[in-house]
RNA sequence: GGCCCUAUCGUCUAACGGUUAGGACGCCGGCUUUUCAAGCCGUUAAUCGGGGUUCGAUUCCCCGUAGGGUCACCA
């Protein structure tokens, strides 16, 4: 590689199921690198299984990078190439590179079919890794490995190859399982007299316990975290962060926009191991990002999980209870489910209104003389309510006062303070809930 | 099992030969407080083991051990 050459780099997922965190941290470096040098990134759809293939997996593919905001600067369906890939077989069988063999076919039906299998100079192989450093790999043991099911059929191996060629990448950043793949993508190169690209080998991002992440094992899709109500940032700040460190040494930060990421992105400091992908950390990244977001930002993201009942007015109120009790926008949902006595009468069990020890006829008196107290106040804020409320029940007793006052507003035994429960309904509801007793 | 890769708190990581081995998440505890959440403060917790090299090893080398990846006519 020349310094001069323009960074292309490339993410190639197989479209046969819906990707996971894993698959689009490669897909965020990849873009990073590209973004950074000043290079492209190019797409490859490489669906030259043809039996596995869904359309679907296809879709979520562009669903999530579109999420991400990962723009390729070209794209290519590796099945489009079939006829090219042909030609580079044909070759190779030709140069005596490669031969047809007659073999009992994989299928399981036992009968005799041609495959094309690579001619195996049986060498040792050794590139650098940009992350790892050399890796020496002796082929031998690979044998006259499969690079085609027919001529208009090839697997994967030959595929890349000519693809990554053709299509000009300078820099394959694939993840570690593809090491001992290296290999035979290297000898193929050779066979064509093709340049070898540089090869960055990302660790795994691991499940809790340690196993290379999958759907097996419970990993959501990236796009299921689009669907929760994660923040693309968020998501993108923290799977970067699994087996990477931006931050300058010694510094302590944590929190990096996707532009200073581009800007200090780089393979030097990549951990090596495996790292486990958790779920909490995920949450505190998108905890930080909502508290950025302004008012209409935090309800633009918010509304598709309010309840239609919840009017437009009183949610707004609740925006600051909201933004404490929530770390994806789905827990929303489950906020109004948990909340609804904000905004309709909530059943009261009247033995629930009982402070401590004390008995119901104390509670009763206690709402009796707030109603009263809160008749003719003013100024309806938290703040305002309280001035009201606490001079009472400093003289009584806390608990013996505000137990009974918070649950004959909410019908809970835990929720918010009374004093914001009273804002948000306002006065009316709050003298109603009071009188009732 | 063969080949390959890797190894700092439970987890993500910092310290690129000299630090009381730092931070974050989680956990636990405290403060605040009528309860919950949030917030603030704090505690616990790690260099896999053994040999070297060196005045000095988390850091460099070797050997173990452990974990992971891969051994397809899947990618």
């Amino acid at each position: 590689m020349t310094s001069s050459q323009k960074i292309v780099t490339r993410f190639a997922p197989s479209p046969t199921g819906k990707a996971h965190a894993g698959g689009y941290r490669t897909a965020m470096y990849a873009w990073l690198f590209a973004r950074q040098q000043g290079g492209e990134f190019v797409l490859r759809i490489e669906d030259t299984d043809r039996t596995r293939n869904t359309p679907e997996a296809k879709d979520d593919i562009y669903e999530a990078l579109q999420w991400l905001g990962l723009k390729h600067d070209r794209m290519y369906i590796q099945s489009e190439n079939l006829e090219r890939h042909g030609e580079v077989l044909q070759q190779l069988i030709k140069e005596n590179k490669a031969y047809v063999s007659n073999e009992e076919s994989k299928d399981g039906s036992g009968l005799k079919k041609d495959v094309i299998r690579f001619r195996n100079p049986n060498k040792t192989v050794t590139f650098i890794d940009l992350i790892r450093g050399p890796i020496t790999i002796d082929t031998t043991d690979l044998g006259d490995f499969v690079i085609a099911r027919t001529i208009d059929d090839p697997v994967y191996h030959l595929a890349v190859v000519v693809d990554d060629h053709d299509e000009g990448i300078t820099h394959v950043i694939r993840a570690e399982e593809h090491i001992s793949n290296t290999p035979r993508h290297i000898l193929i190169h050779e066979a064509l007299g093709w340049s070898i690209p540089q090869y960055a080998h990302l660790p795994l991002v691991l499940t809790a316990d340690k196993k290379k992440l999958s759907k097996r094992k419970g990993a959501l899709a990236m796009t299921d975290y689009a669907k929760l109500g994660y923040l693309p940032e968020a998501v993108f700040n923290c799977i970067t962060m699994l087996g990477w460190n931006p931050a300058d040494p010694g510094s302590e930060r944590e929190i990096f926009s996707v532009s200073e990421l581009i800007e200090r992105f780089d393979f030097e400091r990549m951990q090596k191991s495996g790292a486990v992908f958790r779920e909490e950390k995920l949450d505190w990244f998108n905890r930080e990002y909502i508290k950025l977001l302004s008012s209409a930002d935090f309800f633009a993201h918010a509304t598709p999980f309010v309840p239609l009942w919840v009017a437009k007015e009183e949610l707004l109120k609740a925006e600051t209870l909201l933004r404490e009790r929530i770390a994806k926008f789905a827990d929303v949902a489950v906020f109004f489910e948990e909340h609804e006595y904000l905004f309709r009468e909530p059943p009261v069990d009247s033995a629930m209104l009982v402070w401590k020890n004390e008995t119901l006829d104390k509670a009763k008196v206690h709402l009796a003389t707030l109603a009263a107290l809160l008749e003719g106040t003013v100024d309806w804020s938290g703040e305002g309510i309280k001035t009201v409320v606490m001079p009472y029940a400093e003289k009584e007793g806390k608990g013996s006062v505000l137990w009974p006052l918070r649950v004959a507003l909410s019908g809970k035994e835990k929720s918010p303070d009374p004093f914001t429960i009273a804002e948000i309904i306002g006065k009316e509801k709050t003298l109603a809930r009071l009188s009732m007793w």
